[in-house]
RNA sequence: GGGGCGGUAGCCAAGUGGCUAAGGCAACGGAUUGCAAAUCCGUCACGCGAGGGUUCGACUCCCUCUCGCCCCUCCA
């Protein structure tokens, strides 16, 4: 079958071919580790994980590389050579803060001044909720997720090639610039070539503070500064490197090539990161491609609205799973959320729209979740657990959901494809099994293969004892005591089913 | 001002130059139930942001407008 994304670098929908068979090389971009990673952040890691999933769905080997951002980088970098204040220093004090107002576990860190302390705790936070989200290069830290800091080495030798290809230069300041008028196709990827960059900016490129560079658009590869936070000596003194430089050289060391197949991000990260990117790797490899596939995700929405902390619509992966969405009325819900539930709300809109996220769309994903557990645990029940592994695509609902995948990853066009399936009776469950085997490598949600944490079973002791005194008190035809007893057990995030053999207690999903 | 993406029912969300515009949620009617929940059956867009144009025919192609989002400073 053929498979077709859409392109940034072209705008257009392309037939896929890695360009050497035996395996995909992609890079995705991953979060910086100066607090816990929202659910933004993972809508973009989870659309990196799809086509992941959807490769490997399709026979292809996948090398997937993400990488982690530790580099304490200026708040503030107008002037392309850093300024305002160092994040990782910003970090530092907000963790201050969160240690006394307990966000942050006491103990957590045990120097908030020492910047790779806190690197290693937000880096070991957004491995944690990556892997209860399934996101499977989570699994492969720390061959495939690479952290910047580790290098600096890499990125110095990059530096280098590029001063020596005449792609970059020491300005009067010291610092070493990219220049951009040294590769013509600056400006490919996001449209923003030099002259628009020029007359579009409405003065706000050639402002103050680019006398240093030989272009107002050159970017930042080395910084010289021996008051920052983190820092590392260099032929061009002790300093730290530019942002875009980690992605580039990572890239290229981890997957082994210079021209490798797919590389993601959010879209904000179009321009300049990846533009930026592009010109350091081509400008060092003499390639005149990076990667084949630039995608790009679409921002996410919360209730409509751009995601803040002021608004209170900010979210971490945390804030979810643990209860603190709000509801209509503006409420954290306080009802926990299963990994699951979070994993398909963020994947089943499609990545070129925005996503809108809501406390709707999160009951709506629980009851598409449990609608597909129940339907496997129906199909073991029939097929005696046995599992037909030879299915293919010749299974008119797997072709379906296959053909929309392809089809630039049209995951709406996919779930439409089984959900319908999902409340029949398959003639013959142990090849419906496998179909749904199938199907959940590439969702992830029916089971979640990571979950985390089981409910304490104190818990699940009580509420079995309300359901048994509800079987009671209908057997007495006591309705009224009935009524209360399956109210107090909804109230603890329970949906009640009674049914001849005894009532049924499940937990709810969000 | 420049670059880019998107606007399909109450909500989420597919799709196509021409059979009845997927699917899910919600809603409504029915079966079931002590009542519910779950389940099952059924109903639910003469219309696809607005206006033009091309065409035998457009929601699907072109133009204009409008609204939303991203980038042009770090940001998934």
């Amino acid at each position: 079958m053929e498979i077709r994304f859409f392109n940034t670098l072209t705008g257009t929908s392309e037939v896929f071919q890695p360009v050497h068979s035996d395996c995909v090389r992609m890079y995705s971009c991953g979060p910086t580790v100066y607090d816990f990673a929202h659910i933004g952040n993972f809508r973009s890691f989870l659309f990196a994980d799809l086509i992941r999933r959807t490769l490997e769905f399709f026979g292809h080997r996948v090398h997937h590389v993400m990488n982690i951002t530790d580099v304490g980088h200026m708040t503030d970098d107008a002037s392309a050579d850093g300024g305002g204040e160092d994040k990782m220093q910003a970090a530092a004090r907000r963790m201050k803060e969160d240690k006394k107002s307990g966000r942050v576990p006491e103990g957590a860190v045990q120097n908030p001044d020492d910047p790779y302390q806190i690197a290693k705790y937000f880096t070991d936070a957004f491995l944690e909720d990556a892997r209860t989200l399934g996101v499977k290069v989570a699994f492969e830290y720390p061959d495939n997720v690479l952290q910047a800091t580790q290098h600096i080495d890499a990125m110095q030798a990059m530096i280098s090639q590029l001063i020596q290809r005449g792609h970059a230069y020491v300005g009067p300041d010291g610092v070493v610039y990219y220049s951009v008028e040294s590769f013509p196709a600056y400006g490919r990827l996001s449209g923003n070539t030099l002259d628009r960059l020029m007359t579009g900016a409405g003065g706000r490129v050639s402002e103050e503070n680019q006398a240093n560079k030989r272009h107002p658009a050159d970017f930042m590869l080395w910084k010289p500064d021996s008051s920052h936070i983190m820092k590392w000596d260099s032929p061009w003194g002790a300093g730290y490197p530019g942002w875009h430089i980690e992605c580039s050289c990572m890239a290229r060391k981890r997957l082994g090539r210079d021209v490798i197949d797919i590389h993601t991000g959010g879209e904000d990260l179009i321009f300049p990161h990846h533009e930026c990117e592009i010109a350091q790797t081509c400008g060092a490899t003499g390639e005149n491609s990076f990667a084949r596939f630039w995608m790009h995700a679409r921002f996410l929405l919360v209730e409509g609205e751009k995601m803040s902390k002021s608004r209170g619509n900010f979210y971490t992966v945390r804030d979810v799973l643990q209860g603190r969405v709000r509801d209509e009325k503006g409420q954290p819900t306080g009802v926990s959320v299963h990994p699951a539930v979070l994993r398909l709300e963020l994947l089943k809109s499609h990545y070129r729209g925005n996503m809108n996220f809501t406390h709707k769309g999160l009951i709506d994903s629980a009851g598409v979740v449990r609608r597909l557990t129940e339907f496997r645990a129906r199909l073991e029940a029939a097929s005696g657990g046995r599992c037909e592994a030879a299915v293919d695509l010749s299974h008119p609902v797997l072709n379906a959901f296959a053909a929309a995948l392809a089809d630039d990853l049209n995951i709406a066009g996919a779930l439409g494809a089984i959900l319908p399936w999902a409340t029949t009776t398959p003639a013959d469950p142990a090849v419906a099994l496998g179909v749904l085997e199938r199907v959940n490598d590439v969702l992830g949600v029916a089971p979640l293969a990571t979950s985390g944490g089981e409910q304490a079973s104190d818990e699940q002791a009580e509420i079995q004892q309300l359901c048994a005194q509800l079987d009671d008190a209908r057997r007495r035809k006591d309705f009224a005591a009935a009524d209360q007893i399956r109210g107090q057990i909804q109230k603890r995030g329970y949906d009640v089913k009674t049914s001849p053999t005894g009532t049924l207690a499940e937990k709810r999903l969000a």
